[in-house]
RNA sequence: AGUCCCGUGGUGUAGUGGUUAUCAUAUGGGCCUUUGGAGCCUGUGACGGCGGUUCGAAUCUGCCCGGGACUACCA
């Protein structure tokens, strides 16, 4: 490949990741670029996570290098098998095309092993017998330099002995170490010998029983990104600190050297980006699951209709850089209307039914009518709508005393109901609390299709749906998982500012007969309403609509601001 | 308190010595409309501060201020 075509002159300038890349390939410090995304299988993946996956994916694909996708399973005890698969199928579902490298750190244990004899050999690491407390004590703080563990220079021999039986699990969890030999009183932490290896008699959910000793993250991640040819490692800026550790032991080992950069993470608003809380969210049933469609997790979105080209877009847009960041959700909401607008197929909708009886019909009438499947795809085509005597419109969109601005319905009004008729309110029927359970209207027969051959005017076209052949549909409409734009910035615990609305269950919609033939995960707009997916708590007969997000709605801008 | 990193409209970004400082989103106004949607036009809005270098600084430099990361046998 030549990196000095002027495409790669393009590539550097999207970003200080690219741009590094470019230079590197250019002084000839890699032939290539090959990234990874590394995620410990301890939950599902969030929308954080996906830009990691998307950015590493995406660095690979501008360069014609490889993707891997490889779990960095170290600690049995918060990984399971559940989370790696889901992250498998998030990971695909996005579009980050790993093809078949699915790696596992654990695969490399013996490797990592063999590194770590050849460092004890080298008189460069070493078994440590103090406490966990005594570890931490003997290692200082930021203005404290550590000092030596009294085991820092036991023989190697004595070392290699302890270190197989350890190995072969002579040994009690917590009771020893093997310790890297570095220096206890660096600035960095990191490097005041850090642990490499714990005894953890546990099963692990890819290897099995095999292991009872398991490698430290800041010991295995590095091999792991050197073990697979990685060339850009790149992490969020947390990591900058273990740099200098990741390349001490590859330097120690003389082994192949990938080159790590660290970017900011990003945060979204009125969510959380920690898997350990999201994690606390499903335990105590704040939500239902990982895949609650109020999650930002990948899982989560999918269940609620984002579609995964509106989450690479909206990823691509968030852009990379240093600096902490928290990205408004209206711009990730605006990724999803705009593709979904191009892609979601139109119905009607009722969410909270009034009826309406028109009584210059006849009973028995039954009239269909072309409705436009996708105003911004004509080849989406049209579709019948049945239209009959009783309807159900929307409760919002009548007002017996119309307040200022408000165009819909009101007695002695004129509307248009969407690709039928004008229809106009003579009477309001109530029961004995004064709740109005009826309208009486009358629909001119001239203006069928929608438009007056007089060329008379509406202020407001409407949703409908028919009374006796519409289908009963559950409606959840989902808001903001949190009141605030950032729950964990307050002086309360995050969960004092879970949104109470989140989730609204509507039990007794109404959806046009045409949505019997949508399946589970299908996204359509119902109109005026906002886009929904069919939930895969549907039943036959019973959809279940998640609301994905709402139309814009400058009406009620307005009566916001009153 | 120590080490490291980072400061451009409300938010996220572009910019690498000379531009009316980019784009997106949000927001105000208008047009259009058989979705109060979409679309179109348009307005408001930013270089953290103070010095230095230079004919010229968002860009280089010094100090200050502000923000973030780091003291797990977690990753």
């Amino acid at each position: 490949m030549n990196w000095n075509e002027p495409k790669f002159d393009e590539l550097a300038k999207q970003d200080f990741l690219r741009a590094e890349i470019v230079a590197d390939l250019r002084a000839g410090r890699y032939d290539g670029v090959h990234t990874r995304f590394p995620p410990e299988p301890n939950g599902y993946i969030h929308i954080g996570n996906a830009k990691a996956i998307w950015l590493n994916y995406c660095i690979a694909r501008d360069f014609g290098g490889k993707f891997n996708l490889r779990f960095d399973d170290t600690n049995p005890i918060k990984e399971e098998k559940e989370y790696i698969d889901s992250i498998i199928r998030d990971v695909a579902w996005l579009g980050a095309d790993f093809e078949d490298r699915v790696f596992y750190a654990s695969d490399y244990f013996q490797q990592m092993y063999d590194f770590a004899i050849d460092l004890i050999k080298k008189g460069k690491a070493y078994v440590c017998e103090l406490t966990a407390d005594q570890i931490s004590e003997y290692r200082g703080d930021y203005n404290t330099p550590g000092k030596p563990s009294p085991w820092r220079d036991r023989p190697i021999e004595e070392s290699l002995d302890i270190f197989g039986r350890m190995k072969n699990g002579e040994f009690p969890d917590g009771s020893r170490t093997l310790r890297a030999k570095i220096d206890m009183a660096s600035s960095n932490m990191n490097m005041r010998d850090p642990i490499m290896y714990r005894i953890l008699h546990a099963s692990h959910p890819h290897a099995g029983d095999k292991w009872c000793i398991y490698p430290m993250y800041d010991w295995a991640h590095g091999l792991e990104d050197s073990i697979e040819r990685i060339t850009h490692s790149m992490c969020s800026i947390e990591f900058e600190n273990h740099r200098p550790l990741y390349d001490w032991f590859l330097i120690e080992l003389g082994t192949y050297r990938p080159r790590q950069i660290e970017f900011a993470r990003m945060n979204l608003s009125y969510t959380i980006m920690s898997k350990r809380y999201l994690k606390l969210l499903v335990d105590r049933g704040h939500v239902t699951g990982w895949d609650d469609p109020r999650m930002p997790t990948v899982s989560g979105m999918r269940r609620r209709g984002y579609p995964a080209a509106a989450i690479q877009d909206f990823l691509s847009r968030a852009g990379i850089a240093k600096k902490s960041n928290t990205i408004a959700l209206e711009v990730l909401e605006h990724c999803v209307r705009e593709d979904l607008n191009r892609n979601a197929p139109r119905f009607m909708g009722v969410l909270n039914p009034l009826k309406v009886v028109i009584d210059n019909l006849p009973d028995d009438h039954v009239d269909f009518l072309d409705a436009v499947n996708n105003p911004e795809n004509p080849e989406a085509g049209t579709r019948k709508v049945p239209f009959t005597r009783e309807l159900f419109i929307e409760r919002d969109d009548f007002m017996e005393v119309p307040e200022k601005k408000f165009f819909r319905l009101a007695p002695g009004r004129e509307v248009r109901l969407r690709y039928a008729y004008f229809l106009t309110c003579n009477s309001v029927i109530k029961d004995s609390q004064g709740n109005i359970t009826e309208l009486r209207c009358t629909v001119d027969p001239a203006t069928r299709g929608g438009n007056s051959p007089d060329g008379r005017k509406v202020k407001s076209t409407m949703h409908w749906v028919s009374a006796s052949k519409s289908v009963s549909a559950e409606v959840r409409n989902y808001d903001k998982l949190f009141t605030v734009e950032d729950p964990m910035g307050q002086e309360k615990e995050f969960t004092q500012f879970l949104n109470p609305e989140s989730l609204t269950v509507l039990s007794d919609c109404k959806v046009e007969p045409a949505t019997a033939d949508l399946k589970i995960g299908d996204r359509v707009q119902l109109e005026r309403l906002g886009y929904f997916c069919v939930d895969l708590d549907s039943a036959p007969g019973k959809p279940v609509f998640n609301r994905t997000v709402s139309l814009k709605d400058s009406y009620s801008k307005i009566q916001a601001k009153k």
